[in-house]
DNA sequence: AAATAGTCTAGAATGATTCTAGACTATTGA
DNA sequence: TCAATAGTCTAGAATCATTCTAGACTATTT
């Protein structure tokens, strides 16, 4: 579980994305991508830093995050207005949307599929397709 | 294109959702179905309101636009982080998204099929399926 | 028309996110 | 090795969308 060089794969990784390895960056990436698969919020992943002694401020924790998803490691998902989860699972594949608890979850990209999709509007190209299947229990409605 | 009985067909859509026909929604409900189907956001709605000429609010738009999609005479649509869209059309369709200018558009909802949709978890159901499919111009990019 | 229940409003409050300006740090190259 | 530089970090202020508040107003009921 624990990686051989765990800092010499992550200062890689940031190299290769064009951003200095500095102390809060390593610290930020490991918290995220040691967990497996994950969808954190900012506020969520600054109060996992805290909690593990590293001091960050939220606006690094922000720019950290939205750099991270301009380099490719991260995905930005937008389910409700004024919240942005991030997860680290890049490849291709969908979620579940709690609507109770606002939670997310993976729904693997060869599970569900989507066909039939027109051609996108001449002069643009498709840079993704999300699909939000929002669910909901039915006692808390 | 204008309606016979223009407010009496308005009023009846308010009681039906239980909501009392007031001057206030009854011109924000004509502003927004009169032109199709729409996707406007709070702010948008607002400065239409106040350019024709009618004393609204912001609060009361966002009331009201919270009421309608409660009534289910809207659906919100979240894209971006931090901005929700309201959509006049609560069919069954789906949306292609304009990364670069933000605007939504209908994607008809006979022309897109998911499948191989897994079982919701445990103790949930399915509320709603969205699919976004963002596109770029390859210009401004 | 009076009583009531519901609605509207301006402005304050909230919550998420971004900006700012100065202090700090990694990298470069002599 | 060490200064120069370019990039990064921080606390706090600022911004933006949205919701709340409390009092004034209005539709409905009696």
């Amino acid at each position: 579980m624990i990686p051989a060089r765990p800092y010499a794969f992550a200062i890689d990784r940031l190299r290769k994305a064009g951003l200095r390895p500095t102390r809060q960056r390593l610290a930020l990436l490991r918290l995220m991508f040691d967990g497996g698969d994950r969808h954190v919020t900012a506020e969520q992943l600054h109060a996992e830093a805290l909690a593990a002694k590293l001091r960050v401020s939220l606006a690094t924790v922000y720019n950290t995050l939205n750099q991270f998803t301009a380099a490719g490691l991260l995905r930005e998902v937008v389910v409700e207005a004024g919240r942005s989860y991030f997860d680290t699972n890049t490849s291709d594949h969908h979620h579940f949307f709690f609507e109770a608890s606002g939670r997310l979850q993976d729904i693997p990209g060869a599970d569900l599929k989507v066909s039939d999709l027109p051609p996108p509007p001449a002069g643009t190209t498709v840079s993704r397709v999300d699909v939000i299947v929002r669910v909901k229990s039915p006692d808390n409605n």
